[in-house]
RNA sequence: GCGUUCGUAGCUCAACUGGAUAGAGCGCCUGACUUCGGAUCAGGAGGUUGAGGGUUCAAAUCCUUCCGGGCGCACCA
């Protein structure tokens, strides 16, 4: 329990037990109330809304009440030293020196999991589920490291999470790859030049995979197409996976299950996902309107099952069978949730694209249809990232082979840069990604500027010769804290807040700005000590102040929770 | 046309499921290095939150109508 839930249930538990003293009738939107970190300008530690909300409800003047609140909790809790009514009715407050000395033991208690609260979902989250046509560029990194991220997040606060992996292992874009390395094969073995068609890859990768098909499997036929085409699909997409598998490695990001939709369509899955909507009476047999915006030239009038996805919100009904009766890509979508069902996850989130942001409608349909509406997809959307060079755009093309892969990325810029990047932006806004910023070693990158934090604090130990898993013990008798320190220590108290927040709307991002934040209160706080001798930790090798040592302490206790949580790692020296 | 998403300082973005005087960074201007590591810090200027209307003690946030940008709109994947 952090501080403000543990201070919130004693306020509100103390309203209700005096809820006729208080004159209060009506107690129904409790929930509305919250205690929180004041504006950066008010000099208190927390800061509630009770006598707003309650005021309303009760149809009192809120300042009365808030006055009367104020006694009650002075009176009660002995944690609070000193209480102000403002403004409309807010009551700020501030906590003793026995307050403030408990909640940061409870800190040094938690360490590691300081920050975390308790959850026990399980979770499943899909993300990345890049084609497995080739490597990876630069546009899936961002999604990747989200989906990464967010697990964390998750994990942090305890809940069961799978990271998932769908492989669109099945369809034409696998067959047009499938053909560029049989086409690369045979112009190996058989010297024949290779014609680049527009629906085959061009990239020079293809021929890698070829080769290495070629060295494993020397008497591989590949006199026809067709004939080979079931093993050399195995071996190609082996090979595609394996650079896939090492690009998502080298970015810090592992995944705990690789799901196959061939294997899905070889199960019958696909046959049991669709029967199961059609028992549920969520399926007919009929025909499509054509489609509204522009006017396409394949479209047929053709009598064929359909999911009546209009049911839950979605614009129009969904196919489920393609003019030739196959399953459509969606219907295998359809099936795999189904499968993600079965498995008990009651808790499912899709990292897309921002190219995919149509398709959420409908497979949140099928999810809501097939778990009668008991089980919860998420779906998040990552904008665009736009890559900058020397000041200018950096344009990507797929189809010429010349996008940026993750490896080209990583020659010039490390994991932790990327990833620290990748996250300093909500998801659903577009990302400026500059290729010079995220080399620089200063606080232009805000990467370097929160590492080098921690590093300053590591030095200060070291002189110390202590270690950073020691007890602190705090003084108590003359524990007093200067202005700088109760600023800092504010924000160490807001971290579960901010666990809290990027956790309930999956927004991982809110955690970088956090560190910045709390990064900038220590370089400023480390600095004072040039201007003034008395702000210097350390004299003779000795520190001066338990309070500073101890702040120490929390500032590096957070900053790697928060840190391990990006991926992104903490060096001790820089 | 429909859906979706965004619009906040010159630029890039925050703002904790409606809170107090809307905050950072960059850029611009001023200052601090025989340094407890300057990969840093201190200070200053900069705003009608795209526009109008509504809901309420309280709106950048919710509703509504416009305006503008992104993305999507096959039975493809």
């Amino acid at each position: 329990m952090n501080i403000f839930e543990n201070y919130l249930s004693q306020i509100i538990k103390l309203i209700k037990l005096n809820k006729d003293v208080l004159k209060l009738q009506n107690l129904d939107n409790l929930k509305n109330v919250n205690l929180e970190v004041p504006p950066a300008h008010i000099n208190f530690d927390l800061s509630t809304n009770i006598s707003l909300v309650l005021s309303k409800a009760n149809k009192i003047n809120p300042n009365n009440l808030a006055n009367n609140i104020k006694d009650l909790l002075l009176d009660k809790i002995t944690h609070f030293d000193k209480i102000e009514v403002a403004g409309p009715g807010f009551l700020n407050i501030k906590l003793s020196k026995e307050g403030i000395i408990s909640n940061i033991n409870d800190i040094f208690k938690n360490r590691d999991v300081y920050g975390s609260k308790k959850s026990n979902e399980k979770y499943n989250i899909e993300f990345v589920s890049a084609n497995p046509t080739g490597p990876m560029h630069v546009g899936h990194c961002r999604g990747a490291i989200f989906g990464d991220v967010l697990s964390n997040l998750l994990l942090f606060n305890g809940n069961d999470v799978v990271k998932e992996y769908y492989i669109n292992d099945y369809g034409n874009q696998i067959k047009n790859f499938v053909e560029s390395v049989y086409l690369r094969l045979r112009e190996i073995k058989f010297k024949e030049k290779f014609v680049a068609k527009e629906h085959l890859y061009p990239g020079n990768y293809i021929k890698d995979i070829a080769s290495k098909i070629i060295k494993k499997n020397e008497n591989i036929k590949i006199n026809n197409f067709k004939d080979s085409f079931e093993k050399l699909k195995e071996l190609s997409l082996e090979g595609s996976m394996l650079l896939i598998k090492n690009d998502l490695k080298q970015l810090g990001i592992v995944h705990d299950n690789f799901f196959s939709e061939t294997n899905l369509v070889k199960k019958d899955l696909v046959n049991k996902a669709v029967k199961e909507l059609q028992s549920k009476n969520y399926v007919e047999k009929g025909y499509l309107d054509p489609p509204k915006g522009e006017l396409t030239k394949d479209w047929k009038k053709i009598k064929r099952l359909i999911f009546k996805s209009t049911t839950f919100g979605d614009d129009t009904d969904r196919a489920l069978q393609k003019n030739d009766g196959t399953w459509t890509y969606f219907a295998n979508d359809v099936a795999y949730h189904s499968d993600k069902i079965n498995r008990k996850f009651n808790k499912l989130i899709n990292i897309l694209g921002a190219d995919h942001t149509g398709y959420i409608k409908r497979i949140s349909a099928a999810v809501t249809a097939l778990s009668d509406k008991k089980v919860e997809l998420n779906c998040k959307v990552c904008q665009l990232v736009k890559l900058y060079k020397d000041g200018k755009p950096f344009k990507m093309s797929k189809r010429a082979g010349d996008f940026i892969s993750v490896q080209d990325l990583l020659k010039e810029v490390n994991k932790d840069s990327i990833r620290f990047m990748m996250l300093s932006r909500s998801n659903d806004v577009e990302l400026d990604f500059d290729f010079d910023k995220v080399k620089e070693k200063t606080k232009d990158n805000p990467v370097y500027y929160v590492q080098y934090a921690y590093a300053r604090i590591n030095s200060i130990i070291k002189t110390l010769d202590k270690n950073l898993s020691d007890n602190i013990i705090i003084n108590s008798e003359s524990f007093n804290l200067n202005e700088y320190e109760k600023k800092i220590l504010r924000k160490i108290f807001e971290w579960p807040k901010i666990v809290e927040s990027a956790s309930y709307k999956f927004e991982p991002h809110k955690i970088p700005f956090y560190l910045y934040e709390l990064s900038t209160l220590f370089h400023s706080y480390w600095s004072k000590g040039n201007e003034d001798e008395n702000f210097k930790f350390i004299e003779k090798g000795k520190i001066k102040r338990s309070e500073s040592l101890s702040f120490i302490y929390l500032i590096a206790i957070v900053i790697k929770n928060g840190m391990k949580i990006l991926g992104v790692s903490t060096p001790e020296k820089m």
